[in-house]
DNA sequence: CGCGAGTTTGAAATTCTTCAAGATCGGTGG
DNA sequence: CCACCGATCTTGAAGAATTTCAAACTCGCG
């Protein structure tokens, strides 16, 4: 096969680690020509496959590598001294795991797969190398991190400033935006958290959840049994985020 | 002065840009060599001058730029568009602004100078570039990112899992922290921000901030009167974060 | 079939917010 | 120099949202 090095890479293009794979736009390779997609095969040496429940890495753990979900879910989360538990984020397909561990060197938080899972190890000493040299992978990567920033930002205006059903119609948004950028069913999913988890990264409490599911349920927005969800008036679910609340 | 390359530098042994600035360990230069950081007066281009209520940069902006505080103090903000305002960070001198505009190449939020202050810009794209050769610029600049992201995780903590007075504690100890690492008192302090402000990045109304300083000084733990603080029981205050609290 | 983890729902308790009224501060102009 | 002004802060009391406690329900699975 024969292609002008200068030409973004489409998924067809590809035959080697990143190649197999349908995470283009939403993984480090993105925007990047196909020769220099070629020289990341270096890059991603070794999958890891991660089971249910199990941890891809803990607060503490040395910092040595980055993570790309290949398959499954996982959520990050951080545990005070007294062990209380706060849920960080749910990561899918295609996003990225480990950017925490760059500042200490050490891991800050837990990474536990909520499914069976895969992820790619990308070494992070041969990343930053390869980011020297390669402009398109350093700008990705750099956009990789400031999206995460961004997302955080995002997460603290849901913290600090929304009711929990608004907390909730935007974590449900949320969710459905990312699978219809991985090309699966925007109002129909399963999730893989628990009401507990879910309320542990919205700041409420696993009933308070509960009582929104059903309330919207009642309401018409959603139709939820345990963790199958349908979001049947996704526009509601996005007033109620902009509806200015009595409250805050 | 005749020095060897390798050696890490000390604020003496620096003439240019960053050079007259005693932030080394907190900014961008930290790690570097005298050449390396001889190189990065390229960078350091402008400085610009913020009064106080003034804006850095406003969401939407076009982003080209990120920028190391000199002197002064920041707020950064995020708007809903009911109005809601939700603030995700005081930044003080040697910190930095303007990370979030990597990802979209647009501002996500707003800066603003909560007293008159000065900061100097980075051309981004001159700073990609400058790090694809200097290893150790890259290196730092990737953990500046990092840092931001654990501290981010930090407020979620705080915002998702911790009671009022907690919230307020984590926040004293914080700036405590921060003073002292940049030589200043650490018990004793002026706050640049409003209660409101305080309230809004801790996700609680004003009176309740006011009620929690009023509660503390009751009890000892501090001494407040409007925006000068004193904190007169650094141990109790990190007692308070600590201690398992009833609620959630 | 029954167990256990996870979920739902109700009612009481608690925290925080809202509303309202003063108090304090720094700065300004007479 | 001092009174006054607006902005900010404090405090009280009532109200609302969320948590806590408790009990029952559902579902997958051994």
């Amino acid at each position: 096969m024969h292609m002008k090095a200068t030409v973004p890479i489409t998924a067809a293009d590809l035959k080697s680690a990143c190649s197999q794979c349908n995470l283009l736009e939403l993984c480090l390779p993105f925007g990047m020509t196909e020769t220099e997609v070629n020289r990341l095969d270096e890059l991603v040496g070794t999958r890891r496959k991660i089971k249910r429940q199990q941890h891809l890495y803990r607060a503490g753990d040395p910092f040595e590598a980055i993570y790309a979900i290949r398959i499954g879910w996982f959520k990050t989360d951080v545990v005070l001294e007294d062990g209380r538990e706060q849920v960080t984020g749910f990561q899918m397909t295609g996003e990225m795991l480990g950017l925490d561990g760059i500042s200490t060197e050490a891991h800050s938080c837990n990474a536990i797969a909520l499914e069976d899972s895969e992820v790619c190890v990308i070494a992070y000493d041969k990343l930053e190398e390869l980011s020297r040299q390669i402009e398109g992978l350093q700008h990705q990567f750099h956009k990789v991190m400031s999206r995460e920033i961004v997302r955080d930002h995002g997460v603290m205006m849901l913290l600090g400033s929304m009711r929990a059903e608004e907390r909730l119609a935007a974590f449900l948004i949320n969710l459905s935006q990312r699978f219809t950028a991985r090309g699966f069913a925007a109002s129909e999913f399963h999730l893989r958290m628990t009401r507990d988890e879910i309320g542990s990264y919205l700041g409420l409490k696993l009933e308070t959840v509960s009582r929104a599911f059903s309330r919207f349920q009642e309401e018409g927005l959603i139709s939820v049994q345990q963790k199958h969800v349908r979001l049947l008036d996704i526009p509601a679910l996005r007033k109620i985020i902009q509806h200015p609340s009595v409250m805050r």
